[in-house]
DNA sequence: TTGTACGCGTTATCAC
DNA sequence: GTGATAACGCGTACAA
């Protein structure tokens, strides 16, 4: 194993001082002639020289990571955006240490405490549902307050307190049922995801002032109470398909399978017997055999602002610090005309 | 923004020598009276004191991170591999730097790159098909070796000189194949993954090998090679429904999705008119709606395995550097007696 | 049992 | 234009 070749062996080398050395490979070119310059630059690439990142952030206090928490691997929807942001962020020369927490509060807390301890620049947080309920949200909101690290919310939010990038909900929702009600549909069931994410509340909120708007009653009993997860997506499916609905508005994708696979099971037929509509857009969604009618997210977008705010954040420099995107209702066929 | 706790200000407000402090801390108790651990254990936990990992990593030239790069992160086979490894690292007190190469050569090199100058204690790779082609085989070697860091592969290997952990790709194909046979099936066509990497090649030696054994033809038109993704399946399947086939073995379950997506849109029925066996049990496998046969890799186990080989490498602690697991042969319906 | 002094590899400050 | 020197915060060998 050769030693690491370090700002010295190149000082020696040329009998320049580390000082001078370090001002050329750091651009600081406040007063350096292009031949001292030259046999620097050429030196380094001889001995195969790079700062070492390390000490480098011993220097600097920065370390040129940002944390990354999300709260499951298994969502299409976060693993996406996952790379989108880690594309981003490297081309700023940020790398991006990743950790998942289950939708766990206590790993929310660990990981973030990780993130501390590693002295991230920055975090991205879509904290879990957990940590987000009624009776932790205080101890959430001061864990955050007490952050001495520049942080955004993505996905879910608390308040508008915290920085924030994630896509317009309410009209979204709003937009779901403007399309099943041209289509004719007035009995819909909705299977939502927990209901003290920033999320799944909107899209409800949207959704039933569509309804208002159009004097459409919503049944509290329509209304299927669940996680973002398949198996809520089944559950929720068997509970609706009880009362005489036609539609079902999943809060995402995955539920929106699960609705699928309960139908398959009791022989009902989309579009046929029961129209869906999900939200995400997953790669699957496209490729099922009924080709699902959902809301697409621009996951991309939403990296690309998050990264940007988060530089702003970073370099202290002013723009917005709450960001709603807006989605696209996808058209497949997995609504009837009624 | 408050600032950092150091051992010295620890030191200062009991007296005593920051050295004391770092043994006791670190676990390090030579001689050290009850009574003087206390106070200091008191004293840090009072002032909040943790010790700065970058600190400690200029100092003892270990960052207690793992580099881990995949190729494809909407494969979930690779994201629920991160997680599990996330997750069991994370019991070791190490974390994970995460990177995605899509496959491509040139974000290897980079990432490796980035992964050597952040001096991460070790490498988990699971290498591009392109860094694996013939062609580029020969570079790919050559990088790794000159590596200083102790690295293992992951899912695809070149060859013995380096530390795997995958699974037993050549029984498992002659599983499939065996399973094929049994259900009357002598005509089978099959779409491979990428013939550079190590798994498309022994799957495809093990199915060989077992169709030798019932003296089943494999004629070279049955064999469609292709990638790892969804659009492979599709047009694996197109060409395959030329001949007159009654199964098909997919590689992956990807392409197994992507055969669906193509069967259904032919009108042809799975498992009535084709059969199909796909290759990893991806959580859709179990709730598409012809519910897939497949072979389930034990990723928990492809994690821990690999987790613990690598703190065998970093702890230059012997054991075997080779591991190849059973894969679980999982029967569902998208296969029919002929 | 405890303290001193130095090394880790940079960057930053301030003379020269 | 260039070069000492300190600082970053911790670990550790060695001395007391």
């Amino acid at each position: 194993m050769r030693k690491k070749v370090t700002i010295k062996d190149v000082s020696k080398e040329l009998g320049l001082s580390p000082t001078t050395i370090s001002l050329v490979l750091n651009g600081k070119d406040c007063s350096i002639p292009e031949a001292t310059k030259k046999r620097i630059l050429d030196c380094v690439e001889k001995l195969n020289y790079y700062p070492d990142t390390i000490a480098q952030s011993l220097a600097t206090q920065k370390t040129k990571t940002i944390g990354l928490l999300i709260p499951d691997i298994t969502n299409n929807f976060f693993t996406e955006y996952v790379h989108s942001v880690q594309l981003k962020l490297s081309s700023y020369g940020y790398d991006v240490l990743l950790c998942i927490s289950e939708d766990k509060m206590e790993d929310d807390l660990k990981y973030i405490n990780l993130f501390k301890n590693r002295r991230v620049d920055g975090l991205m947080l879509a904290m879990s549902a957990e940590s987000l309920q009624p009776e932790n949200l205080e101890n959430t909101k001061k864990l955050l307050n007490s952050l001495d690290i520049p942080y955004i919310m993505i996905d879910r939010y608390i308040d508008s307190s915290s920085p924030y990038v994630g896509v317009d909900n309410e009209t979204s929702g709003f937009n779901v049922a403007k399309h099943l009600i041209n289509k004719g549909h007035k009995k819909i069931g909705v299977i939502t995801g927990p209901m003290y994410l920033s999320s799944s509340i909107n899209r409800l909120k949207g959704f039933k002032k569509c309804l208002k708007e159009h004097n459409i009653d919503l049944p509290e009993d329509y209304i299927q109470y669940m996680k973002y997860d398949m198996k809520s997506g089944y559950l929720g499916a068997k509970e609706l398909l009880k009362k005489d609905i036609t539609a079902i508005f999943a809060f995402n994708d995955l539920q929106a399978y699960g609705v699928i696979s309960y139908a398959k099971e009791q022989g009902i037929k989309i579009p046929e017997d029961l129209s869906l509509v999900g939200f995400d857009d997953l790669l699957y969604s496209s490729i099922l055999d009924t080709k699902l009618t959902t809301v697409k997210q621009p996951i991309e977008s939403i990296a690309t602002e998050s990264c940007e705010m988060m530089m702003r954040l970073i370099n202290d420099v002013d723009g917005t610090t709450m960001i709603r995107l807006k989605t696209e209702l996808i058209i497949r066929n997995s609504i009837k005309e009624v």
